[in-house]
DNA sequence: TGTACATCAGTGAACGCGCGTTCACTGATGTAC
DNA sequence: TGTACATCAGTGAACGCGCGTTCACTGATGTAC
């Protein structure tokens, strides 16, 4: 559908490895996968052909390196997953008050969904889970970008003196994060609100007042 | 991929419609393509040729209804939306509190989502969204089905004699409650806690204190 | 009431495309002797 | 130090598939006369 003819034939013919070298092929694959969903916003033309075409060797080559497009998807979300983590932590590190470190973390991480729509858009997809290949054993590469999500947000309740359950609330903290980023990106004629204004909305909402139970209501007067 | 050898020819052979009535193709193919997504709720194998052959008829005749895939799933998603509103609607209508109306609602969002994968995922994906196709002037189909979203939270605010914008509120929310569904349904083995407790999480958030502007924390003692 | 004909609804057959995947092959390079 | 050879990294050529899209065609049916 969309127009291939640039990365069709860039001209670039890889130099063969030397030998016990080959595992290289293995990430220049996962560096061409990348700069696909990079570009290539609108997801799903990373196949195994566009791939090698990518990294400037032939289709069959894949098969060295991979068994499937999913073996290399989870290597490109693994990847793709310590860099969110690694732009959460460094958001987080920023901040000292731990509720507006919160919000910073939030902020940081719709920044990078909003930088890299690809990416993300993959990211936070189906086709890289270890679910959608059959592979239920395999860890989710998502968790340790989770846990500065969950870190951050223990920290801000504690600070609340609120008794919300930690996981409960980051964890519909992170799915709120992700409808945000998505539904916005999807539907970009909708009027919605600045993305900061709802960002500051989440954030507060979770150390407000809720305490995991039931709505308190403090200035409701019934 | 995915095994469409029970569709492929199901013996069925339309029946042509008689002069004048060359329209109802139309209604056949968005039918057609409904099932579709009901059933193989892996997305995006709704294809001009799987929908006329779902169809029973000709890969061609799909250009005497619409000009594109676009335009179909066009038709299809303004079925399925106004499936969802009146879904919505039915569930507040059941409840009188206003906030335990909230949480219906929400509830209803979910549960709709979670029955109907496949079109639910379309539905709220970016395929048949307009600005995917290049139509910016075209109404979003979901306007409806959001308006009642947008009313329930303004009742539940004005209830709560809460401050906040219900428009902010209202989209947050939205987008909250579709960063559930679609974030549980792509990561199966991610220890989600009850979907319910999320809900309840998120819809007691909502009423529970915030204000719009700033953190009202009534509870902290600094 | 009968017939010629325009129109309408739809299909047959084919095209080129990118895809995943296979099999046989090449040619450089490290190693054993 | 020189050479034969096994191994390794990778390609050439081809396959069948489903896809979107095109063009020419068919055959039923309503309508004008």
């Amino acid at each position: 559908m969309v127009s291939q003819v640039s990365e069709q034939q860039n001209g670039r013919r890889r130099a063969r490895n030397r030998r016990g070298e080959g595992g290289k092929l293995r990430d220049e694959l996962v560096q061409a996968a990348r700069r696909l969903l990079s570009t290539a916003d609108h997801e799903a033309e990373v196949s195994i052909r566009a791939v090698t075409r990518e990294a400037g060797a032939a289709p069959q080559s894949f098969y060295l390196q991979f068994a499937s497009l999913g073996e290399l998807l989870y290597a490109v979300y693994a990847v793709e997953y310590e860099e969110l983590r690694q732009v959460l932590a460094h958001a987080a590190g920023q901040v000292g008050d731990p509720q507006a470190r919160l919000a910073a973390v939030c902020t940081a991480y719709c920044r990078y969904a909003q930088e890299q729509p690809g990416r993300y858009q993959a990211l936070a997809g189906v086709r890289g889970q270890p679910s959608h290949q059959g592979w239920d054993t395999r860890p989710l590469p998502g968790a340790p970008a989770f846990a500065v999500i969950l870190d951050t947000v223990t920290q801000a309740l504690a600070a609340a003196e609120s008794s919300a359950d930690p996981f409960l609330t980051a964890s519909t903290l992170w799915a709120s994060l992700h409808g945000l980023v998505s539904l916005r990106a999807s539907r970009p004629a909708f009027p919605w609100p600045p993305l900061a204004d709802m960002i500051t909305s989440l954030a507060a909402q979770v150390v407000g007042g809720h305490t995991g139970r039931r709505l308190p209501s403090p200035d409701k007067p019934v």
